[in-house]
DNA sequence: AATCGTCACAACCGCGGCTGC
DNA sequence: TGCAGCCGCGGTTGTGACGAT
């Protein structure tokens, strides 16, 4: 017996999603919070299957999500948390709270991939035995090769450590992930100062492009190499003054645009930290009006109070590149205290 | 100017886990 | 305990943008 589909096939639109869609969406959860996808497709009219609103509104529209170039740090966060969770995206997006999973995913196979690959070949040109391509290991033989792949996340982590021991980025990251040595009482990741794009921004960017071009123009083009006011609302005059191309870093305030509601209408939305909160509904009409009409910045200072949680095994990883000195004899007291089945 | 190849990324698909009944 | 439905994840695909020829 075959599994069924997650929506009906006839009738549900595929592709790319247009303006008015994220409106639609957005105004849903603005009111609803993002649970109970199923009825996200009946509810909303959009003719869509569920798990394409899911993936729409986490991809995309969520607020918090942060767009443009990746920085150094991101970058090597990346590269040492693939080799060390392999290709878990969510697990490690969950370390950079503002990249989604899909977007990291995209990152690897774009660049780092072969990033590491070009390094790989000069190590082995120079006779260096670095490893740092990701491995595919099968559940079956997870345990078996454990030590070896620990050993060789480890490696890769050194190796990358020692790539450029002058650089005090890469100094930070630990001493910023770690501070006093304890990952529990973790300060924030390294989150740097860069741009926060969030759904009010991406669409009243679809929105300006919407208006000025074809509606064929692409979805991503709009979302990325458009120039955007933050304060389009307010200040229509200023909406050319600045760009926002993720080529260029864009904006480099730490900004936040959100939702903003006035005090009558006000009946759900995020707070700082992305998290919806839904009060007394009582306005059901004109939800477009109300998000175009409500675009705000405000400032994004709280996310970098997140709490990064490690695992011992990253704790031990960290800890131990920096010392860059074998230690598989704590991994193994780890794995003799039963404790290796909570690391990953 | 047209064509082709490559890149980047949004979106889709299928599978597996989780949860409620 | 088994089943059905929902959700999340990772792999893959589709397509527009862009540069090279």
């Amino acid at each position: 017996m075959g599994r069924p589909p997650c929506c009906e096939k006839i009738g549900v639109k595929k592709g790319p999603w247009t303006p008015e869609e994220d409106i639609i969406l957005v105004s849903y959860i603005q009111q609803h919070g993002p649970s109970n996808w199923r009825a996200v497709p009946s509810n909303t009219g959009l003719f869509r299957c569920s798990k394409s609103c899911r993936l729409r509104w986490t991809n995309y529209l969520r607020p918090g999500i942060k767009r443009g170039n990746f920085t150094e740090h991101e970058e090597k966060m990346i590269i040492h948390l693939q080799a060390l969770l392999g290709n878990r995206w969510a697990a490690i997006a969950s370390y950079l709270p503002e990249r989604t999973d899909n977007d990291i995913k995209n990152y690897w196979n774009t660049h780092l991939k072969k990033k590491l690959s070009k390094i790989n070949r000069q190590n082995s040109e120079n006779g260096s035995s670095s490893e740092t391509e990701p491995k595919t290991v099968s559940k079956g033989q997870w345990e078996r090769r454990l030590q070896t792949d620990i050993h060789m996340a480890k490696q890769a982590l050194c190796d990358a450590l020692s790539l450029d021991k002058s650089d005090d980025d890469e100094i930070m990251i630990t001493s910023k992930l770690f501070p006093m040595g304890d990952p529990q009482i973790t300060n924030p990741p390294p989150i740097q100062t860069s741009t926060y794009a969030s759904s009010a921004e991406n669409i009243a960017r679809l929105l300006e492009n919407w208006t000025k071009k074809s509606p064929k123009k692409s979805i991503s083009t709009q979302s990325s190499n458009s120039s955007f006011n933050n304060n389009n609302n307010n200040n229509p005059n200023s909406s050319s003054g600045r760009t926002s191309s993720p080529s260029e870093g864009a904006i480099s305030t730490t900004t936040f645009v959100g939702f903003n509601y006035s005090e009558e209408d006000q009946e759900a939305k995020f707070d700082d930290a992305g998290v919806f909160h839904q009060e007394e509904s009582n306005n059901n009409n004109n939800n477009t009006n109300t998000i175009n009409n409500n675009i705000n910045v405000i400032n994004r200072g709280d996310l970098d109070n997140q709490i990064m949680p490690f695992s011992l095994l990253e704790k031990w990883l960290f800890d131990d590149a920096a010392a860059t000195q074998g230690q598989d004899g704590y991994f193994m007291e780890m794995a003799a205290m039963g404790e290796t089945s909570d690391l990953f």
